[in-house]
DNA sequence: TATTGTTATACTCTATAACTATA
DNA sequence: TATAGTTATAGAGTATAACAATA
């Protein structure tokens, strides 16, 4: 059993009622996919997921120094360093070093950054908002109920 | 009204009837933050997520060709070709001209191919499963009904 | 002429290692 | 000596443009 050799047996037994490894695949597929989509809706073109995360971010939780951010966002520090130098670049944030301890730097979010942050949202909603109309209210509950399901785990 | 900035009275009638754009809203942020989460829990670091999913496609759809599977990861064909022949050459997949149009190269799962899919899934998922574990069965139908709903909004 | 797959090339994001400055 | 940030360099994934084979 369960070796993965014995697929009509397999698709029998799921189809009755799918195992919790089946549900977590089926999940996660769906999920990575949708989000793909979702992240493929930008304000700025020129701007990558990394780049629109930190922004956001900035914007709910204010200021941060660079390892914050690079913890956060579960990259390595240099790889974090080369967004920050971007959206510093483009004006989108600002570094000052912090005055108690002077080897941090605060990244903070700057008017032109908020303005993008906040457009950015707007647009990946309106695409959103046009693909929920088209669901029956009874399936937007259930998409309501799975994400604040996937709120649970995600904050594990 | 809905001009976003009386938040006031949109967060009041928000909490009685959601509109579809905090609907939407909710739902692009717990799905972007899970996707995070998910990622972060790679149990299989020598496969990537696009090797990962198209082999994963493979086993639950059988053979495709190159230009169906890079629309179906939402990539192009030069990329996906990039994927294949990572596969090929560890020998998870094979090629196999096309008998009736002789452009075309039909992409299968080899045997090597169809375990190492099942394995990854397995460990990737182990997280996602003990997450799963703690909710109720009816916790578990909605997110099983929010993948299948998920899953349509990705292929508008 | 259009389509399918592939190769050539370049760009972005990421990581590790090494360096600078502060503590 | 340890920590925060940065720079140097390399690897993986992606894209567009150009090419070959077939329809």
């Amino acid at each position: 059993m369960s070796t993965g050799t014995d697929v009509a047996a397999s698709a029998a037994a799921s189809a009755a009622t799918p195992g919790l490894d089946e549900q977590a695949s089926n999940l996660r597929m769906a999920v990575l996919r949708f989000s793909r989509r979702l992240r493929a809706e930008r304000a700025v073109d020129t701007m990558s997921d990394g780049q629109i995360a930190v922004l956001g971010w900035l914007r709910l939780k204010g200021p941060h120094t660079l390892s914050e951010l690079a913890e956060r966002e579960r990259v390595s520090a240099p790889s974090m360093n080369r967004t920050v130098n971007c959206l510093e670049e483009w004006g989108y944030i600002t570094r000052t070093p912090d005055d108690t301890d002077r080897r941090k730097v605060n990244i903070a979010l700057s008017d032109a950054g908020r303005d993008v942050v906040t457009e950015t949202a707007r647009l990946r909603d309106a695409w959103l908002e046009a693909a929920l109309s088209e669901f029956t209210p009874a399936e937007r509950v259930t998409l309501a109920q799975a994400a604040g399901l996937l709120a649970r785990i995600a904050d594990r």
